[in-house]
This record gives structure tokens, sequence and C-alpha cells, in this order.
DNA sequence: GAACCCATCTAAGGAGTCCTTAGTATTCCC
DNA sequence: GGGAATACTAAGGACTCCTTAGATGGGTTC
């Protein structure tokens, strides 16, 4: 199975209409290196480190696991979660639980 | 924040009953450096690539994403979605958009 | 208690990956 | 054409990981 960093990567950057340079730049990286950083990033040549990974997901508005989701289901799921107050993320894991049992 | 890899593997690790070691194996690494591996990952010294991660996530029965969940609740909403068939997952998925809207 | 086994954990260095620099290609606008 | 923005790439020094070798502590068996 392939990494679904760069694909997620990609939607989430168009989703919020930042080139692939003023996303790297928002996120904290320098302004001489943004650009290539975050294509390499996207193309699959490298893979962000954590500290990265978790300041692109705050620009972004995505939760980081939402990054390796390789289900498009699993990944919407995520997304969503991130935009739930604190009762409506228990309410939708006490549902979670109902079914499993 | 902190990488929280280390917290999660080790937790579904100890959840399967397994060794550091012996996780190893099942994930396919060397059996002569599948115990110094784990431990690292699990006491954050060095982070898995995704194709590691994602065997390790295979023997674990969790989603990727599992381990790059901060969030308790998300965390424990990810697992066991990884729990539901097709059309429980599409269910739930439903549910949370209608919270969103 | 000593010899063994198992699990956890660590240091260190060769092997491998990433970040930076420098640059190309394309498009759009003046 | 000239300028600016975007996407993209090669290459090498800087950095991280994987492997090897081994230390530590807890059980168990003799």
């Amino acid at each position: 199975m392939a990494n679904p960093i760069p694909r997620r990567l990609t939607q989430a950057r168009q989703l919020c209409g930042l080139s692939q340079r003023q996303l790297g730049i928002q996120a904290g990286i320098d302004p001489g290196s943004a650009s290539p950083r975050i294509n390499q990033y996207e193309r699959g040549k490298h893979t962000p480190d954590y500290s990265t990974l978790s300041r692109l997901a705050e620009v972004l508005a995505v939760p980081v696991p939402y990054f390796y989701a390789e289900d498009d289901v699993l990944a919407e799921t995520i997304r969503l979660f991130g935009q739930l107050n604190r009762r409506q993320r228990r309410e939708l894991l006490d549902q979670i639980k109902k079914n499993c049992a």
C-alpha cells in the first residue's frame, strides 16, 4: 500500500486555496526552502517528520491522523471529527461502541 | 506537542499480549533487530517509516492513523472504526455530517 | 546461588533519508 | 519581451534510522 500523505496533503491544501510555498511558509518553514519541501512531500519523494506534519495539520485545519488515512471514508470521518466540540466527540464514540457491541 | 506513536504503539501491543520482539518479527522485521527497533519506536528514539507502520498496524489490528491520534477520544474512534463493516462506516460518516451541518 | 531464559533497553556507526540550494519549465499578466 | 508566480527536480551536506553488540533486571530451574 502506498503512503497516503501525498494525496491527503494535496487535497487539504487545495481546499484551503494555498500554493505549496504559501502552505510551507505558514507552517513555519524557511521561505527559501518551503516550496521544494512541500512539493517533495506532495509527490511522495520525502516524508515530513511529526513536528512538520503537526504544523501543516494546524494550518490546514485537519487532525494529524487525517494524513495517514488510506480509506476515504475514514479520512472524511477524521476530518469532520476535528470540527466537533468535545461533547459531540464523546457522543460519537458512544454511538460506535454500541454498534461494535 | 509530542509524537503520539510511542504511547499508541505500546498501548496496542500490550492489548495484543505481544513482546516488543514478537511484534517486530510478526511485522516482518529481521529477528536480529526486531527488539531494538520496536523499543526505539516505543521510546520515541526513532520513528518508523510508512511501510513499517503499515505492517505493525496490520499485526495489531488497528488503522494506521490510530498511531497519530493525540486525542484519546479520536484514537478510540479510529480504532473502533477499523472493526466496522463497510455499511456501518458509511452510516457513521452520515451521522457526523448531520452533526456538522 | 548460579546458570539460564526472556524482555526491555542503550550506544555507536554505517546506511539510508531529508533539507537546502540552485535551477528549469510553464503560465499568466503588463 | 520582461516580470512574477507556481510547480517541479537534481545533488550533496546534514541529519536520522537500522543494525550490531551488549547491559540490566526478573523469573525459573538445578
